[in-house]
DNA sequence: TTGGAAAGTCAACAAGGCTGACTTAAAACA
DNA sequence: TGTTTTAAGTCAGCCTTGTTGACTTTCCAA
């Protein structure tokens, strides 16, 4: 379990863990850990026809149900047309409801129904119990760690979308 | 910096940092940090006509150079005609020569020309450009953690894929 | 000598990205 | 009021990268 490439920093703050190699090894892990990252939610979307995409929308809309079509765009990073061709789906399957603003009557508010809801707690279920125990093999410790990296490692306007939304408690 | 949901543990192996919050918001840093991480290379990649499917070829097979097509299968996940069409056109362009091997004649060995080798540095380096600029800003303690968080994460069989070619140094 | 493994190829298909062009409705503005 | 801008949605077409299935060639090993 212990790092093997001196990462420990006895006293003052080593520079060991950057040699290319470590970085090259954070690097596969990254690769390889996002595999396993997405393969439960994935084979849950499949026994439905769905896809990844469908997750993220889902995953969004849940986050901050009553959002516009313009916020989910902004949060996914793909255009009007890809995220439109998912969206369709989920609303005709009766997973997403889409109601016309009340103020601004051009913009769309997107809700998951009980159904979107249903498969939105599967969905997250999978991932957390993963999460849960790579959590627990890693430790207290690590897992701030594993916070801060990740954190360090996003572009900042994704940074920004991801800290808006640290503490807002569903 | 410091973790606001009670990671700290001062005592005891605390269990807060289990909460759904905390798992989900796991779950977001995940997502929104491997956007980062495949940014810088899928901006180099464009340039050329490549996508990422290249690149995972270019990263493991410079990983393990002399590789038969079937190990190289293994590692990636994906089958041998999605590989195919990716490795073609690498072996097209010159950036991969595969070599029919000299014990078993049915295999093919694969390797970086000087070319690939190239592309291949230019890659890593924006990546690993990247992944140090998170490390340093997150701190050696941090590293470790986040190294063993995704590594718990991975699904057995690509975990040993990965600490098999841990100590490999290029 | 024959069975099966390794590699490669062809065809067809699907998901999910993209661009560009365009419509509709409504808000914002001058 | 009339014009411009914005939000959303749609159609068409393209690309990459994944899939299955069927098939051939090569060649090792029982």
């Amino acid at each position: 379990m212990a790092e093997g490439g001196g990462a420990a920093s006895p006293g003052g703050e080593s520079l060991l863990f950057l040699t290319d190699e470590q970085l090259r090894k954070g690097i596969e892990a990254m690769f390889f850990a996002y595999r396993g990252f997405t393969a439960d939610p994935d084979r849950i979307l499949e026994t439905r026809g769905y896809g990844r995409a469908h997750h993220r929308a889902i995953h969004f809309i849940n986050r901050q149900q009553g959002q516009t079509v313009n916020t989910l765009l902004a949060m996914l990073g793909v255009t009007k047309q890809s995220l439109n061709r998912v969206l369709r789906t989920l609303i005709e399957d009766g997973l997403v409801e889409s109601r016309v603003g009340r103020k601004d009557k051009r913009e769309r508010h997107l809700f998951l129904t009980e159904d979107g809801k249903a498969l939105e707690r599967s969905l997250s279920e999978a991932q957390r119990v993963r999460m849960r125990a790579a959590y627990r093999a890693a430790g207290p410790a690590a897992v701030a760690g594993f916070r801060q990296v990740l954190e360090a490692m996003m572009d900042p306007d994704l940074r920004r979308h991801y800290q808006a939304m640290k503490d807002s408690g569903t």
